[in-house]
DNA sequence: GTGGTCCTTTCAATCGATTGCAAACCGAGC
DNA sequence: GCTCGGTTTGCAATCGATTGAAAGGACCAC
């Protein structure tokens, strides 16, 4: 016998089917102790004959909630092309099979933003239960303000001394020491640095690029740190610059894979042998890394994990739960653009 | 003086400050013409005072719409690799900027999909006004099953015979063919062709890459197909392959950048010199093809004009208009990968 | 004074669910 | 037969807006 000859949409449909109330036919489905076994089973068994499936846009509206999050990259209000770094689209894959799993929608907030604060009365919180914030910018002021205001928000980024908001970031510090102590082990003495120290991830980074030279005994120099944005132009045209400027160096240590990219076409072009001439170290390990050429050493952070990690900090906070902060391992990952040997011959242990 | 003493969230308390009816409020906001101008005057400036801003979800709920419209990656279901590349991001980023200009939430569904029509039930497209669908796949015949739901639902891809569905797409056959035809009047005549052909943009790409043989009178072989999909270790593999095969050949034209780039280091690190012994094209022409070693020689499509194709394309159906298929212009841009001058020397008139 | 017209505003239903509280039911005990 | 206690179910308010239909009020003509 064909079941449904009107489709049944609605609580209301359902339950007259049953013969009962809507408020019975809501409790059977989510499950209610008040609502007897024999009832229960009724109910469920029509609704699953029929095809009935919640709308859960009206359940949302009626319980105030909108299992929306929000993702925002903090672009470079400069340079739109920021954004076109496969570092983002790892993290955004991570973030949306998180929510996916939680049965939580993802919404894209892309617009390169200024201030953040402007976000406040925008559709980003509006329309949303808690927001991902991917990198602080330097913002980092106006994000506490924003946490201040109680919104379930999770920042990806660098642990800034004041910081009142939740969270989640790699070691930078550790990254920039492994990326610079390891050129210095491979007798590298001439390093140069690329990357916006304004930005505080860059700025750990940096911090412990600075630590690795400080154990070399090795003096910093100004004009060893090339301030660039995540762009690669950007880092083409500090390059060029470095090397117009005849500056000496032997090993560079870049903020991102995509910058170290550029960065190793500018070298060659320009007639350098990378690694012969200049080493060059990048950051994220992007999946273009291990195909340049030759293929880049970088800096592994697990972006997925870090995803899932964002996505399950900020619906702690959205559920009330105390949510402290994270810290993500990061690897050295040693290829030939540092000049190190082609591959270990073989693990020793094991 | 403070003007709020309780904030003004829901629009029954601004009517009750401006000593009207909630559905004069309504109206008022709306700018229906039933309302007199003073008290539309009177009721907008105390939403203004107020800080008042309506509930977009709750006014959604009762015009049963969601303005979120649905982006769906067609993920090769072996590869998840494939949505790391950055032609993705790209796409994203031109969709998600238009969607904002129309005010619309962009939700993203990235989970690899063996079957679009289990779809049909799900969020994606339950709580979406519409769907863009980025790439065929191998569903076309499911895809046109959705469409004829009725569902409003827009297609990246190529133009098949029967297809039902909205589409927006680049000029594959010509794109295939600029790439293969570029390659032989620089006096290539061993052409491979890297890409999955099941795929129907990439199956217009190679009957471009075809044609362009037929014109030069060069026999295919079949052995000159290698079927990768969208992957950078799967395109590493095939040419490891084919050089192993030994097989005789001077140029490969590649269904993306990533498989390019890939293709280059691989030949590379057996030993061939790009562009002199191999000449590779690719498509798509990422951030990154123009910092590649050699520069990488793609086909570009302008692909956030694609994305504003496709959002306009996909709200036209939603208000129910008709909507035409559009197809995207494809230029070769020249780089050194495929052995041509290193630059024009300087353009001739003006 | 009554009625008609036109402009403005309000009433009340509606979207599709959840939930506190009251009511109905049922069997048992007196 | 009546009350009591516990289990089930239903009533109706609620979330925050939109909108068709009805009501209110001003003005004018006869």
């Amino acid at each position: 016998m064909p079941p449904a000859q009107h489709k049944v949409t609605t609580l209301q449909q359902l339950a007259d089917l049953a013969g009962v109330s809507r408020a019975t036919a809501s409790r059977a489905l989510s499950d209610s102790t008040l609502i007897s076994d024999k009832t229960k089973s009724k109910i469920r068994s029509l609704a699953q004959q029929h095809n009935y499936r919640i709308n859960e846009r009206a359940r949302d509206f009626r319980l105030r909630r909108s299992r929306v999050i929000s993702v925002v990259f903090m672009l470079d209000n400069q340079s739109q092309q920021h954004m076109s770094d496969p570092f983002f689209l790892e993290m955004l894959g991570g973030i949306a099979d998180s929510l996916a799993q939680h049965d939580y929608d993802l919404l894209l907030a892309h617009a390169p933003i200024d201030n953040v604060e402007h976000l406040r009365d925008s559709r980003v919180f509006r329309h949303a239960d808690g927001v991902i914030f991917i990198g602080q910018g330097e913002q980092h002021e106006r994000l506490n303000a924003l946490a201040a205001q109680g919104r379930p928000m999770v920042i990806w980024g660098s642990k800034l001394p004041d910081k009142r908001y939740c969270l989640v970031g790699g070691e930078n510090e550790r990254g920039g020491y492994l990326a610079a102590s390891h050129l210095l082990k491979l007798g590298r003495r001439h390093l140069v640095f690329c990357g916006r120290i304004d930005i505080p991830e860059v700025a750990a980074r940096y911090r412990g690029y600075q630590r690795a030279l400080a154990e070399f005994g090795i003096a910093e120099h100004a004009d060893r740190v090339l301030d660039v944005p995540f762009d690669m132009r950007r880092a083409q045209a500090a390059f060029c610059a470095v090397l117009e400027r005849r500056v000496r160096f032997d090993a560079a240590v870049c903020a991102s894979d995509v910058m170290a990219l550029s960065a190793m076409a500018t070298l060659s072009e320009a007639g350098m042998r990378v690694p012969e001439d200049i080493a060059v170290v990048g950051y994220d390990d992007i999946g273009l890394a291990a195909y340049s050429r030759p293929p880049l050493t970088s800096v592994r952070q697990n972006i997925r994990w870090a995803g899932r990690v964002l996505v399950e900090s900020v619906l702690g906070l959205i559920n009330g739960e105390q949510v402290g902060d994270t810290s993500l391992a990061s690897t050295l990952i040693v290829r030939r653009s540092c000049g190190a040997p082609p591959a270990p011959p073989r693990a020793t242990a094991s």
